[in-house]
DNA sequence: TCAAAAGTGTTTGACGTACACCCATGC
DNA sequence: GCATGGGTGTACGTCAAACACTTTTGA
């Protein structure tokens, strides 16, 4: 089939990785640099999100998909579609514009941007085309268009859904310890949270699994590890209507 | 300033509106019907959401502001952008070709979705240039293109929305009782709320503020008549991080 | 005086919160 | 044997849930 690009439509990839051992939720971002002609000038070098133009004949979340599979290799990973972004003037910084004066592109494009789940070690940067680097969240680098904008609204609505979806064992190994779960909900939150009160509600929980095996090497005391069930979760699971304004 | 239109994107109003003396929640929706050119036979009728494509010089917040303002008269109404929609055939059902071939427009079109909240009672019908009409959300009429699929989301989304955040004031006058915030809860979210605990609940928030007014004429004993504190609210809310998977 | 909706209190259980020390292992 | 992270128990308070009758008014 023939691509087509539809010029007025892109999609924009947060891409959220956590790292358990350094413990730092972080964010995968690809340079933008450009020299004068005579490179003699260094006019732009920021970060940006990866993201592209849709073609004519794909769904949004296979545009997302595609992307994100471009830059990292990967598929199968949680994503979710959080907003579009379409002030007119989001592609008109300064830089953008010495920026987009290489490129060729609508400067009046909407984006509809999409953010992702996934663990650093499962990315190999090497292997991507474009220089991507991860960032941790907490410390971002100069970023370009509105790509601030858009990181800080997915970080918030990160936010909402880890304290009210299981999406937090998308950021995890499958086999995890309890003490490592509590880690990225203190990274994603900034917030400490009380060892004992945490380790008595998760372990209570029908779909957080005892494993018969210990995590060994990394620690003092072996400690025991744990597998999350989406099935027993589905099952368990009951909307319950509590109004909490 | 000259208003060009974006031929790949729109917006789209999914208008709760709330009767209070009904007790319904419901939707505004307008009529697309076609006949044949020999008058014979009625090829399209059926509803479909509000919407426009964008001006190339407006942000999509105005667009979907200056669509809902087209509608109804209405400004400054709770506004939600929540999910935008692309899928390339979504404007392709049978009676959609049917509509296309008689306006002119772009198949594929993405349309950024809002949802408004309101009063019923705020809208004058008569006033509107498009045949619009409010139906109950639990009997929608047929709907074209991907509309139905859109309210579902947007309900769903709304559902959620009103459990956490004090939307439902919205959909309410500005004085109102006690019963009457609890039916419009019963109604979005098609429960039973026991009424001696809401109650109680509810008359505890600093920012359900008792009015020295009564209801009087609808019901036999006078009510007593409350309103909601937004700044009070702002001040009184703090975050909790309440995991709650 | 009666029909209709408004309004009221208590008990129970679940769960979130605060808090300090022992345990198992690798080095 | 000691440093390091793993793991444990109790008491208190808040709040949701269940549940039935009295009060006030208009007609």
């Amino acid at each position: 089939m023939e691509l087509i690009k539809n010029q007025s439509i892109s999609v924009d990839c947060v891409v959220f990785g956590y790292d358990t051992l350094t413990k730092s939720l972080n964010l995968l971002l690809i340079n933008r640099y450009l020299e004068s002609e005579d490179k003699n000038e260094v006019l732009v070098d920021d970060y940006v999100l990866t993201g592209y133009h849709i073609y004519e004949h794909e769904t949004l979340d296979d545009a997302a998909t595609r992307v994100l599979k471009e830059l990292t290799g990967l598929t199968n990973t949680y994503k979710k579609q959080f907003k579009a972004f379409g002030d007119p003037n989001r592609l008109r910084g300064e830089k953008d514009l010495e920026w987009i004066k290489s490129e060729n592109f609508n400067f009046r494009t909407v984006t509809v941007a999409y953010y992702f789940l996934i663990k650093t070690e499962d990315v190999d940067l090497k292997n991507t085309k474009h220089e991507a680097k991860w960032f941790p969240i907490t410390s971002l680098p100069k970023l370009g268009f509105d790509h601030e904008k858009i990181i800080l609204e997915a970080y918030e609505d990160l936010k909402i859904k880890c304290l009210a979806e299981p999406i937090i064992f998308e950021l995890l190994p499958d086999k995890f310890t309890i003490n490592e779960v509590q880690e990225v909900y203190e990274s994603i939150l900034n917030i400490e949270i009380d060892n004992r009160n945490f380790r008595r509600k998760l372990i209570h929980k029908k779909y957080i699994i005892p494993l018969d095996e210990k995590k060994v090497g990394v620690s003092k005391k072996p400690s025991q590890l744990y597998m999350f069930s989406k099935d027993v979760y589905d099952k368990v699971y009951q909307k319950n209507y509590l109004i909490n304004i």
